[in-house]
DNA sequence: CAGGGTGTACCGCGTTTGTGGTACACCCTG
DNA sequence: CAGGGTGTACCACAAACGCGGTACACCCTG
């Protein structure tokens, strides 16, 4: 079978003459072409159309982040994997946003190197741990409050706001859980109170903000920053 | 100084058995505890404050996931690592939902096992490459690609600003009306479509989004800005 | 103390939503 | 042309939700 199609962006010449040497030791990966910058990368991956990638990110130009959306655009079944020292957030969030699927601290070792290359290729999307913490870290983010039914520590200091609305506490609380996409028996357990009463306080909430369902409610509460505290 | 003190909850008595034999001869790591349910999670937590727990993920009763929220709930310092032979998506969302730091297959090998322990008590995130590929996945779905390009000449034609969601075209206007509160026969009446058909496209909705409610798609849509067009 | 607001809880009833199927017609792309 | 993705539509069943009512125990405040 075709080795894997390999092309190297690499400024640092000692870098990529290393890179370069390792994989001569990898029979089913051919670094097909070795660049020090990104000036030509369109021309390069329709040229060579290669299965892989490896980006590094500080590169004099064009930069490796702003190249993988260049490859991505030119051959959107390429693989681009990161390559770099930093571990700055915003660059590992821009380089995954513009279509890398994997992403390699220098300091990781050459079979790991190699591995990453063939895994890739494979569907999968090598992540040193590190920056795999800070994605994970970006997704709990946006992701709220897991279902179990135990006892969440909330201090509700929004009584000022709640007050503007008319909501009680209680409701303020309720909405919040709503926000959070809880069901009735959810909220219900989160606050060690019945699934009527549940549905009385968000009666009441309807009434307040005027709506019927609660999918208005969350989508009012969200857009007038009722609930969501960002 | 003291090793790093690990629990594990893994139901197959030969895979338990392996990985106590496993931590045997690593002496950086000292396994306290070993169940083969997580009937006591809460108090095998507690007890023993370990810094990482390897959780099986199937597991009769109580499971993996559910015992992961128990987990950070009584000892939010505790980083759990998910072991599984399953890659199914849900799974892995639940779980990283419910706090995991780390996602492993079990036919990871041994040597990785034990660096993983290590790795993510460090602070890493250890997963296996086709985990990582899912989540970045649906990473890609909730960015809307702001393509870095400033310096870009070439203006990256973003044609697809739907397909960058991951959202067809159909399934973005549905979401749009969900955000407005609608009904699925309101939905149906100003699409001209059956309120059937309206289903279809939310359930491709969640699907995509990893919910599973009318509530968290709309909140979810709104706190990335996939919908609600501000 | 009477009355209003709040938080709690229960009941019933009809509607909406969520899940899991099957089906077919289109349009691509290999 | 076979196969995959999309958009359409239907069916059936269970769970969740929305609406109406009643009830009681608080804690205020007039």
């Amino acid at each position: 079978m075709t080795p894997l199609r390999l092309v190297i962006f690499e400024d640092n010449n000692d870098f990529r003459e290393s890179l370069l040497h390792l994989f001569r030791f990898t029979p089913d990966v051919e670094v097909v072409a070795a660049y020090p910058d990104c000036s030509g990368v369109r021309n390069a991956v329709t040229q060579w159309k290669p299965e892989v990638v490896l980006m590094d990110i500080d590169m004099p130009g064009l930069n490796g982040i702003e190249a993988t959306a260049v490859v991505k655009e030119a051959s959107p079944t390429t693989q681009v994997v990161m390559l770099t020292v930093s571990e700055e957030e915003d660059r590992i969030f821009q380089a995954l946003r513009n279509g890398a699927t994997g992403y390699l601290l220098k300091k990781s070792g050459p079979d790991e190197l190699v591995e990453s290359v063939r895994l890739v290729h494979k569907g999968g999307s090598p992540m040193s741990p590190a920056i795999a913490r800070k994605v994970l870290q970006f997704f709990h983010l946006t992701q709220a409050t897991p279902q179990t039914a135990a006892a969440a520590p909330k201090t509700v200091e929004t009584d000022d706001d709640a007050l503007a609305t008319g909501l009680t506490p209680r409701e303020q609380e309720i909405l919040e859980a709503l926000v959070d996409g809880l069901s009735y028996k959810m909220i219900a357990a989160k606050h060690f109170i019945s699934t009527d009463t549940v549905k009385n306080h968000i009666q009441g909430i309807y009434r307040k903000l005027h709506v019927n369902s609660k999918g208005e409610a969350i989508s009012f509460a969200l857009k007038r920053g009722l609930a969501g505290n960002r």
